[in-house]
DNA sequence: TTTGCAAGTGAATCCCTAT
DNA sequence: TATAGGGATTCACTTGCAA
């Protein structure tokens, strides 16, 4: 594997050439979105153009170095990951293959752009210090804590209960997509911090075929889930260059992200595009997620009454609607003797501080009852150039 | 600091040739138990014999960012870091006074000792591919998840809620200490896992003086209290090359470890040895931990024959009775035309690998039907002194 | 229909001593 | 150093069948 990897390529001319100039619509257009490379990463991303990619996720070989088999206490045996894709000579061949995909990644993706990566303590401290000699910055590191990890059987070491991601930005100063504030609403009004605790991939999710799995180290869709939500917009790119069996892009579509893959096992690309096919987009107000106030395009309340998207009179609860409050034709709110913008009616009346009247107050809307909020992002969608 | 730190020293006679053909009494005399070395950490280590420490845990800067404090590895000053070629230039002068380090402590430590690094995702990575690179094995990484971090005040990224530290032995083959029925026990009877929850150290336990903080990032006893009762033994020689204000020394005494400091700063030295003399040593029972049927008294079940305690001639099932086995005089047993050792017919029996007898077999007993490891137990608690 | 028990399984660097 | 053999070792969750 390791010699078709790491064998020079600088000789062959990179897609920049061909992209250069190009505006980023038709950057976009040549992307092969929704679909899966087949073949070796590094060439499949080789194909696609310099600075097209808002989000890269690569779930890389650990590289395990696993000794002979296990067996549990009751003489079971453990299915252990003994796929030829996983076996390296040496940490220096680990590491040169790690070069080259993160190289090719770092070329593909946009300067706005992050990039994450999964792994084990086997792997992660080399793939954490090769990205940061690359001129990555790393801005978080994340810790999946799993709430069902496999025992340590023979009683030798800690149980190994989790796995490291990587977050980081294309360099010190880049720019880069965290929505703040869906993390902290996901994450019951508490900052979402650096620890995730989330099951491990079983059950329904899990693809098997004739009994057996069909990836021997498939991810949980929630942590995509979370990674899409915190780190990339709808309508970005994401890159998965270890697509295996497609949980990128079934999540990616769901939350309305476009994907591309790659993928040498023809066994996976198929699973992949199977179960993507059956994985349905989410409505487009679940998609839309809370916009932190500073990257969200100002809309005042009062834009929404004027334009007819809330009338006067409209009546306003919060979600557990023990509040209620009538929208006046200013933009105001009015509860009894109490009145005020969305905002301090809010927290007035909650005895808060402050409050996030977009967030707190809902409305029945094409008969639903939904956060002012997503008025709001459906105006932005309908009001938008 | 760094251009004292990173100036060749291979030129210098190691302790090694004064402590060659030493016995292991005469190596730990040789050793200032309970002491601060003054004095930069890879110097003062250079003083101690090779191979004479159990254990190094380590808390080493990671302060990256700030040229000042590094230096190339030719002892050239860094400039202030502003671009990727000059961050490149640091982390290897951070690489570099890694590996010095590193190198001081694997030739400090005893064959069957192990090695603690805590960080953060700012050196963590470089830490761990070094150390990985230098023939340390990794044996966990571990997450400390901090009960109370701080938040991020931006809401720029995720609140950094955890460090990490990795343990790692002196080698793939090398033995190690993991007092696995004391972490056990310490979990209420689950497994230790590899993610730790512990406040960070805060209240009475944090030093200070005038009302500011004696040391920036003082660790809580708690974290070493677990590192220690895990992975070393009463008696072991503890070496922290980063003493800072001493924690390793206070829990070392409490648990009864010996420990040996390096510590460059007179204000932590002279926090620290204040700190350590107040510090109550736990008493004997204390100390004493849940320990491994490893490492218990054994009993051969040929005993339990001897002894009356099975009478030859009864007849063992396995729980589900689906296989049965009489003893015989010397122990053995026998069924059919299969005879052997409890463990090796248990084996043969179900064509397993391997059995353990005492779990597999059951016998009656008193009116009731159990595993021969019942027995055992009982057999143990009637003949202890 | 509900509850209970048994069996299966997941990115795992998984034993130690005597001969 | 390699081999043989004693003997120590598991948590959370899912599925399927029995009661």
């Amino acid at each position: 594997m390791a010699e078709l990897l790491l064998k020079e390529r600088t000789a062959k001319p990179r897609e920049k050439a061909r992209t250069a100039g190009k505006g980023a619509r038709e950057v976009r257009e040549l992307l092969p979105l929704g679909q899966i490379i087949p073949g070796d990463c590094i060439e499949a991303m080789r194909s696609l153009p310099t600075a097209s990619v808002d989000l890269v996720f690569a779930d890389p070989p650990y590289n395990l170095q696993l000794g002979g088999d296990l067996a549990r206490p009751d003489g079971s045996h453990v299915d252990a990951v003994t796929d030829a894709w996983d076996k390296f000579d040496s940490f220096a061949a680990y590491d040169a293959f790690t070069r080259a995909w993160l190289a090719e990644a770092r070329r593909v993706l946009k300067p706005t752009g992050s990039l994450w990566v999964i792994g084990s303590y086997h792997n992660i401290f080399r793939v954490g210090a090769i990205l940061q000699d690359m001129g990555f910055w790393v801005l978080n590191d994340i810790v999946w804590r799993k709430a069902n990890p496999m025992p340590n059987f023979k009683g030798t070491r800690f149980t190994n209960a989790h796995e490291t991601l990587i977050w980081a930005s294309t360099g010190e100063k880049a720019k880069y997509t965290f929505n703040y504030r869906a993390m902290k609403t996901l994450n019951d009004e508490l900052q979402m911090r650096s620890d995730w605790v989330l099951p491990i991939c079983s059950g329904q999710e899990r693809l098997k075929k004739g009994g057996a799995k069909v990836h021997p180290t498939q991810k949980p869709e929630a942590l995509l889930y979370r990674v899409m939500l915190a780190t990339s917009n709808k309508g970005d790119v994401i890159l998965d260059p270890f697509f295996g069996t497609g949980t990128t892009g079934a999540v990616a579509k769901r939350l309305g992200r476009q994907w591309i893959g790659c993928e040498r096992e023809a066994a996976y690309r198929e699973a992949a595009l199977e179960r993507i096919e059956l994985a349905l987009p989410l409505d487009e107000s679940a998609i839309t997620t809370m916009q932190s106030p500073r990257s969200a395009p100002k809309v005042a309340f009062g834009t929404l009454v004027e334009t007819g998207w809330i009338a006067p009179g409209a009546q306003l609860s919060d979600r557990k609607r023990r509040f209620a409050a009538t929208v006046r034709a200013d933009g105001s709110l009015a509860c009894g003797a109490e009145s005020g913008s969305i905002h301090g009616l809010g927290a007035k009346l909650q005895g808060a501080p402050s409050c996030n009247g977009w967030s707190f107050w809902h409305v029945e809307h094409e008969g639903a009852f939904k956060p002012l909020d997503d008025l709001r992002q459906l105006y932005l969608l309908a009001t938008e150039p």
